[in-house]
DNA sequence: CGCTAATCTAGAACAAGTTGCAGACTTGAT
DNA sequence: ATCAAGTCTGCAACTTGTTCTAGATTAGCG
């Protein structure tokens, strides 16, 4: 395992330590808030002011709220990856083993909801000027799913599948988290969507 | 045609002709400025001042900016429902002409990218709060869908195959608009998730 | 018409994201 | 150790969504 630090996985000039150090406590803090009031109780005073850090700095490292709530994210998303590694999904088709590994994915979002809300709002929040941090938040989910499905060598009709998917994943959880949508009617709609897996991955077998 | 007023479909006290105006112009300013500026450039402010009305009567018809902006996406709906209805899809099964409605409801929206934006974006970033409203505007696009496949009593697994589209739909239209995916491959994704129309509509037949 | 309750207006005030600035502190190179 | 460049801090100011208030206006009613 390369011993490349965790989150920020490229570009720019190399951080000192107490600067790691910065960034981790300032995405502690961000965590920390969001998982008590969501979105809105992830003010940028009290996160400096948590991370001990000058409001200036926290800009420094993160230009926006937007920003350093989608950072929080990719950090969530590397640990529910690293999580997932460990106990690969058990189904016998590629479409139950997404389905499982998204259900899994989304009983752990259930546990912290405020943390949740306040990821995913600020990931379907977000303008240009983010696109590379949320396209990042995007690659890694889609490298979860095709780790679920076991596949090396993806089509473009299955990489089209998994983005539905993704869009579907997004938004259902959004549907959930404002309360329009129950856990139930969540599990039905990613068992739906991942019926495309298997519809895609047949027509692979035969071309 | 029932004579009810447009927007307010339903509840609450009935208003005068004066107040249905004084609706009318703020919604009117509202998607003007959404034209130009996008989500950012709908200052409350500026609303006020573009529909003559005070800011405290604007937050009296429309109780947050997100408000205001889901009730200019209702609008707008209704709007395109109207049209597609005058000219429906011409596909030969079900899933064609739910694609074509949707790429055609896309085009319309590419025409104004900024006011696509800014309904989009208030409509992912409505908390509980919204709930209603925004559900209002996820039934519409239902009725749009069902109308576009000819269905008169959907399964639940039609039902769900349709969520799933919609979601799709949403999450699609955020990642084209923030610049993340091209035209091309929104249209494709459309077309993949769409391919779940025939699959349930043909369980549907064998039952 | 004259009254009352509801509504509307103008504008101040407040909250939270964001920016700017002057001075202290760190870092890296010499 | 010293200097220059880059960072960090504390704080004030600005922006825009939202709330509040006091005084007009309007609507409905007898």
């Amino acid at each position: 395992m390369p011993a490349e630090a965790s989150s920020a996985s490229s570009s720019s000039p190399p951080l000192t330590e107490r600067q790691e150090a910065r960034r981790r406590r300032i995405l502690h803090a961000s965590a920390q808030l969001a998982s008590r009031g969501g979105f809105d109780a992830v003010q940028m005073r009290e996160v400096a002011e948590s991370s001990q850090v000058a409001l200036g700095t926290l800009y420094r490292y993160f230009p926006s709220k937007v920003h350093l709530l989608v950072a929080t994210m990719q950090a969530q998303l590397e640990h529910m990856h690293g999580t997932l590694r460990k106990k690969p999904p058990q189904g016998d088709t590629a479409a139950q083993r997404v389905a499982e590994t998204l259900m899994r994915a989304f009983r752990a979002l259930q546990r912290e909801p405020h943390l949740a809300d306040a990821m995913v709002r600020a990931l379907t929040f977000a303008d240009r000027s983010v696109s590379p941090e949320v396209d990042q938040v995007s690659r890694q989910t889609t490298v979860i799913i095709l780790d679920a499905m076991g596949l090396e060598n993806p089509t473009a009709q299955q990489l089209s599948a998994v983005r539905v998917i993704e869009h579907t994943w997004h938004s259902a959880l959004i549907t959930w988290l404002s309360g329009r949508a129950s856990i139930a009617q969540v599990k039905i709609d990613i068992e739906t969507v991942c019926r495309l897996i298997d519809l895609t991955t047949a027509e692979a077998r035969t071309e």
